[in-house]
DNA sequence: CACGATACATGATGGAAATCATATAAGAGG
DNA sequence: CCTCTTATATGATTTCCATCATGTATCGTG
């Protein structure tokens, strides 16, 4: 069957990167076969090395495209609220605390979901490097949140409040089928909407 | 050579235990062949199902030594500042951000270094129940060491409080070389150290 | 002190994974 | 329309893993 459109092949291209995008997330990147990933994309595992030079370096690009998929979003929340920080802030912590949140980690927050990878030496190269740039990009969209209240340091409580929310939904996961899992989220919630 | 006394093989039975402890800490479940880990504890991998049924039945034990290694730390901190529990707490927060502990999974909290693992599907029975009940246990801990400020509500700020050190730990890790790790640890300290 | 139970080592088995080699059929350029 | 290129499929290769089978030498016991 080989030899497709160039076009066809670009979307493969993409295709691949999508579905490593969400198994990594789900799954952990050592938890996903480039048989299986490449079965997802549609395509075989023969495939893979005429798009990518190596598993390692599909994550990473895989990485930049989960981080590049959520970087418009906090733009968009603090669009529709224009002027309204509260408003985009209180938005984005429900979301991010949402239930659904916690049971689709493949759709959800790489920040949360890639974590645990990049923090393996394995990883330390390119992967760590792209995730400390999508973390960076979080706190800035939260610090765009921020300002309707104390003045300074506010640098530092974006940060603390990314680690809230990223540390509340990682437990979650993590406990998920039990009580505390929802009183972790709730927890986070009101700590951070609650001045 | 085989065959060794009663003593050696239970001794034998806890290093298993306590080097997969160590070893999914700092590699994840999944990081860690039977083998390697046989290694570890001095043993070569035939010996490992003379111990258990199975890795993960090992997982399970692994993860309750732990949070039980862990469990005592907790108390102790609350008995050393006797009374004092702002001092207790001070000295907690301190060591949890501490670069050191970022830097060496392997010898750190269960909570943050096995969050990961318990989310996955695989691992949901056993693992996720006592993961769970470690959680509870650290909230539990930082519950003792709070009641110096506002009142209502103490477990969620306990629960938020676990939540942001967690959180800032697993990105810290994640990001280790980079300015924002040290930078998350430290907005962690101080939001949970400042009233 | 001899005998049976057993913890451990060695090695086998079956499966799966990452990566590479080759063939093919269909796009693209002339 | 013919040729050359190439994305993809098929399948091989090498490695490693979880688990199981077997032998053996020592411990525990009578």
């Amino acid at each position: 069957m080989p030899r497709v459109s160039k076009k066809q092949a670009e979307a493969n291209h993409g295709a691949v990167i999508a579905a490593a995008a969400r198994l990594f997330k789900a799954r952990g990147i050592n938890g996903v076969s480039l048989p299986a990933l490449m079965a997802e994309a549609g395509l075989t595992h023969g495939a893979f090395y005429g798009h990518f030079k190596s598993k390692d370096d599909l994550a990473v690009a895989a990485c930049e495209h989960a981080f590049a998929e959520k970087g418009a979003l906090y733009d968009d929340i603090c669009t529709r609220h224009q002027g309204d920080k509260r408003a985009a802030l209180s938005e984005f912590v429900d979301r991010y605390t949402a239930k659904t949140h916690r049971d689709q980690p493949a759709l959800g927050c790489p920040v949360a979901a890639l974590a645990d990878d990049a923090s393996r030496e394995e990883f330390k190269g390119p992967v760590r490097k792209a995730f400390a740039a999508g973390l960076e990009n979080m706190v800035q969209g939260v610090l765009g949140m921020l300002g309707g209240r104390g003045r300074g340091k506010l640098r530092d409580d974006a940060l603390a409040d990314v680690a809230l929310l990223v540390g509340a939904l990682v437990l979650a996961r993590a406990t998920k089928g039990q009580p505390i899992s929802e009183e972790v989220l709730h927890a986070a919630r009101k700590a951070i909407l609650t001045d």
